[in-house]
DNA sequence: GGAAATTAATCAATCGTTTGATTAATTTTG
DNA sequence: CAAAATTAATCAAACGATTGATTAATTTCC
């Protein structure tokens, strides 16, 4: 029974995840968090003292947690364009394997409205956006890659991956597919990874 | 006076998508339409039927809009490739010129509720994915282009357009850009373009 | 005069939030 | 250790405001 305790304050922050994700900020109601979570409502302003607060603490939660995954890459001594593989499979495996959490911030990203949360995911883009970059930039001026508009090849990244995510049926003709089936999603994944490597390898370093 | 005659229908659309596209459907309340576009709150039902029925509508009106826009370029008796550069800047025209709904488009698209909408979008987008496919198809089918995986190359196209209007800040490296600025969204359009149109040629003819 | 357009007033439902009271757990005190 | 005092957690109920929608009366226009 003691070990039974639980944590209301983490069943209210899971639900609203899933509510946001499904039904967006506005389109969920405290009520229908309090009832997910099995908390009262009273408890979500208790302990985040409002629906917008349990908001923010969802994407600081998050955003913490991207933050410390890909550092590592770009220390290793490997060749610009191996890095940028690596970048590339790290990428795609996360937002993918984070679809609901990668569509809820791009929704609120498009909002005029809610102006900290947009500084806040911003942020955290353009730490991934920098990590490009350097990455890139560097093979430039060593010489392993073509001058390319580097800000832009990186939308191209970031871009594709976002649009497949978001709109899966672009990618899927075949009907049944899922990509909230573990199986279908894998070969999504590596349908993407395969792409976007390919497609950076020949356009960053064929001689022309 | 005569002359003035305000057209209140036309009037609640305009301001229904000012308001959907700066605040998102959910966020946007029916008092707030009537008030914008200066009509009483029981017109919006009175023509649309309901909030939902304003909606739809505009959706309706900007899709007719986009089919008939793309449709001669594949008839003409040019080269897959030219077709296809043809397309990207039609795409990125279209999309670059209209960023406020075309966020708005994909922050539905992004919601698991509202089905309808979902498949109206996708329908609308199926379009123009199924242009940009038959001209690979048929590029590589002759063997003017690389065999590639055609929907990716798609997801990557579109994905590009979407990101750099999503996240304009991701792909300008000078601050102080603004799409709003007429003379800054004409800079971002051809980069865009010029990218593109690059990245595809040596994706896609360079041998190997 | 009669159909179409427009209005103010009102509807029930739901919104996010707050309240006062109650229970459970912890700390303080003798 | 145990009684008292304090804090934390939880609850049902209700708050005022706002939601989308509707009514019925009025005005406009042909």
């Amino acid at each position: 029974m003691k070990t039974e305790k639980v944590d209301k304050r983490q069943a209210i922050l899971d639900a609203a995840e899933k509510l946001f994700c499904e039904t967006g900020y506005e389109g969920t109601s405290t009520r229908q968090i309090a009832k997910e979570s099995g908390a009262n409502m009273a408890m979500i302003n208790y302990y985040f003292g409002s629906k917008e607060g349990v908001f923010v603490e969802i994407m600081n939660e998050r955003i913490a947690g991207f933050a410390s995954q890909l550092k590592i890459i770009n220390e290793d001594k490997i060749s610009a364009l191996e890095k940028l593989h690596r970048v590339i499979e790290g990428y795609v495996n996360r937002i993918m394997n984070n679809t609901a959490f990668h569509k809820m911030m791009h929704r609120e990203l498009s909002l005029t409205q809610r102006p900290e949360m947009y500084d806040k995911i911003k942020d955290a883009m353009s730490h991934n956006m920098q990590l490009i970059d350097r990455i890139i930039t560097d093979g430039i001026e060593d010489g392993s890659f073509n001058k390319v508009d580097v800000r832009m090849v990186i939308a191209t990244i970031m871009g594709t991956v976002t649009n497949i995510v978001i709109a899966p049926h672009k990618v899927i003709s075949c009907s049944g597919f899922d990509l909230n089936n573990p199986k279908d999603k894998k070969i999504i994944k590596e349908r993407a990874i395969a792409h976007l490597q390919d497609l950076t390898t020949v356009y960053l370093t064929t001689k022309r």
